[in-house]
DNA sequence: TCTGGGGTCCTAGGACCC
DNA sequence: TCTGGGGTCCTAGGACCC
């Protein structure tokens, strides 16, 4: 464990909602709910203006919006949040370029590693929290969101302290004083404790950190196995040697979909496993890798979940490979009484692709697969606009989701605030400008069309 | 209108090998 | 001919995190 907080936790506030917030002026100040607004959707990030009427992330967005009827509700944008948090985490590698990021909004920092080690090895915890509270100040001025950070000697106090800054703030814990915290926390604060264990812990009278730290080790491990119980026990004594790590390579690639209604017809839940092997082998590509191990994921009707997976001898990126892999290993699944999800993953991920016999072969024997695929340049695979798929269940591609930006033609750049019955509510604002007026259209309108998110400063 | 999507890590049994 | 022990890979499932 370190003599100096050095180890900086960055926790952004609301981040969905706030860069929402920050992009549409009508927005500030008020109740705002970011996730998927079809039926089964839920919550990714909740405003705390709408945390006040007990929203929170992960829940049914149907129950959100029974609390929080009136507040405005919706889709995310992702690519906006990308480079939002790009940005971001330019600013923490000025700090060190031991950044290790958790999520678009989140990382830690080894500021040990950085510019300002060696000052802060003698400096100590007034510098960390200088540089600490300056970082918030950049975050704000250059990207115009607030975070909150967390410092001390070891990741998971770093991130305790950053959730107890929340909002807008900044804690330090300083060295020697991680015990004193940790005694007042519950078990559920132990970062590997989720609902299942904390009910092991309760069934055994653990409750809270300072109880289990008094345990010894085997007695946990009796608990919740050999590793689990290692680990817990090691982080209730406030011991963590877990190092910044920075740009670690992904394991795997999956996608999947939940539908709005549960698919009953195979031919029909064949066709969208095609649409997700495609939609998996784009992003496997993408991102320069092959993989070995294909897993098709089933969620039945009644929410019991299922995987089947095969292993190749050797990496593949075929889509052809893969596609047929996926739909084999859905064929050894029973689907009676309908599925309401259904995913396509790749793991066992390389960087390289061997000379692929096995696609050679499969091509060979299957000249018309190929000949689709061609009119597809990229990749094969019958797939189409989700448009032409009868009785699609997914949000048909609505030409107009909340919170979409758009254009006109006259009127400049604006976002969908609502839409129905053939009609189409745009509000015309900028991030930079001040609240905008509300138009409504025909959902047909040719003056109107999709586009791009606008920065948030103009330099996001 | 109950319960998203993208990940990571661990466990456990059987196959297989030495 | 009555039954090893260890290591690794594969598959399936589950807990957890954001």
């Amino acid at each position: 464990m370190r003599a100096v907080p050095s180890i900086l936790h960055l926790d952004m506030d609301a981040f969905f909602a706030s860069v929402e917030q920050a992009s549409k002026p009508s927005l500030r100040g008020k109740p705002v709910i970011v996730g998927g607004l079809g039926a089964r959707g839920v919550v990714s990030t909740a405003s705390y203006e709408a945390r006040r009427f007990g929203v929170h992330s992960a829940m049914a967005m149907a129950q959100a919006r029974r609390l929080a009827p009136n507040a405005a509700y919706l889709i995310p944008r992702f690519e906006l949040y990308r480079q939002v948090s790009d940005a971001v985490m330019a600013l923490l590698r000025e700090l060190s370029p031991l950044v290790e990021p958790l999520s678009l909004d989140e990382a830690f920092v080894d500021l040990a590693a950085g510019p300002y080690g060696e000052a802060l090895a003698t400096e100590g915890a007034e510098l960390a929290r200088a540089l600490g509270e300056d970082l918030r100040a950049d975050i704000r001025s250059k990207v115009g969101l607030t975070g909150s950070v967390g410092l001390s000697t070891t990741k998971f106090l770093a991130k305790i302290a950053s959730e107890q800054a929340k909002p807008d703030g900044l804690v330090l814990i300083e060295a020697g004083r991680e015990r004193e915290v940790l005694d007042t926390l519950p078990v559920r604060a132990l970062p590997g404790v989720g609902p299942a264990t904390e009910e092991t812990l309760r069934r055994a009278g653990l409750s809270q950190i300072r109880e289990v730290a008094g345990l010894p080790q085997e007695e946990l491990v009796h608990l919740l196995g050999r590793a689990h119980g290692a680990g817990v026990h090691a982080l209730a004594l406030g011991r963590d040697d877990r190092p910044v790590v920075a740009e670690r390579d992904a394991k795997s690639v999956s996608v999947e979909d939940t539908f709005e209604v549960d698919l009953l017809d195979r031919d029909h839940i064949v066709g969208e496993l095609e649409r997700l092997a495609d939609r998996c082998v784009r992003r496997l590509r993408a991102a320069g890798r092959s993989g070995r191990t294909v897993v098709v994921k089933i969620r039945r009707f009644d929410f019991s979940t299922l995987t089947r997976s095969e292993t190749l001898p050797a990496p593949t990126d075929d889509p052809l490979v893969i596609a047929q892999m996926a739909r084999r290993l859905l064929d050894s699944v029973e689907l009676l009484g309908g599925i309401r999800l259904l995913g396509v993953g790749v793991t066992g991920l390389a960087d390289w692709t061997q000379e692929d016999l096995f696609a050679q072969a499969l091509r060979e024997g299957m000249e018309e697969d190929a000949a689709d695929a061609e009119e597809d340049p990229a990749y094969g695979g019958p797939t189409g606009p989700r448009a032409f798929h009868p009785g699609g269940a997914l949000p048909a591609a609505r030409r107009w989701a909340p919170g979409q930006d758009v254009e006109h033609t006259e009127l400049g750049h604006g976002w969908v605030q609502g839409s129905g019955v053939g009609r189409v509510t745009i509000r015309f604002e900028t991030p930079t400008g001040p609240v905008g007026r509300v138009r409504t259209f025909a959902v047909e309108d040719p003056e109107l069309s999709s586009a791009s998110a606008l920065p948030l400063l103009g330099s996001a």
